[in-house]
DNA sequence: GAGAAGATCTCCT
DNA sequence: GGAGATCTTCTCA
């Protein structure tokens, strides 16, 4: 899964609307394991909420949180384990201008650097929750043509109690968009 | 059934 | 820098 998290990192996320695409590189990542995490929603076991984290890689799971945020995950383990990928940050390469009007932000950067602000940039919603990001029309995720590999560094997650000592939160060195970065 | 907490963001001081 | 917003989900009685 960690592995999965830091292949993610560069890879672009695509968002197809009726109004047009949003292609967006992801800068940014949060890995969350199942039983051994206790910061992952998974921890205590299967939900309803959570059951996308235990069914098949490559799948989203969205979740809604704080009465007014959506969460964009990549399940990134086996059919029955439980591990999925946070996507906290994105860099929007293509359709600025779509997702400015879905958010109102300062600049690019404010538009997408943060979980509930990338969703709320690519309208990505709970709709979404279990949608196969591989085989999806409407959102998927592909590699880049360049597909350099770009300067990894790893810290500590954020916005969580437990668990803090795992630095399983993964970011592409240089970048801008880390909110509380190192 | 009721209460509390939460992988966050934005506004106000 | 700090606190409020807002609603889904889980835990406990």
């Amino acid at each position: 899964m960690i592995t999965v998290a830091k292949e993610l990192l560069g890879k672009y996320l695509v968002r197809v609307t009726a109004e047009g695409n949003i292609v967006a590189r992801i800068v940014e990542v949060e890995a969350y394991g199942g039983s051994d995490d206790s910061a992952s929603h998974a921890y205590k076991g299967i939900r309803e909420r959570n059951r996308v984290m235990f069914g098949e890689p490559g799948h989203a799971y969205v979740y809604f949180t704080y009465g007014m945020h959506f969460c964009l995950n990549v399940k990134a383990e086996h059919t029955g384990i439980p591990g999925a990928v946070l996507i906290r940050a994105v860099e929007i390469i293509d359709g600025l201008e779509l997702a400015g009007r879905n958010r109102s932000a300062k600049s690019s950067i404010e538009l997408s650097n943060g979980p509930g602000k990338l969703t709320k940039a690519m309208n990505i919603t709970k709709a979404h929750n279990g949608i196969d990001l591989v085989k999806t029309t409407q959102l998927y995720i592909c590699k880049p043509e360049d597909s350099e590999r770009s300067e990894i560094s790893a810290s500590t997650r954020i916005g969580i109690k437990t668990a803090k000592e795992k630095l399983w939160r993964f970011c592409i060195s240089n970048e801008p968009y880390q909110k509380n970065g190192h």
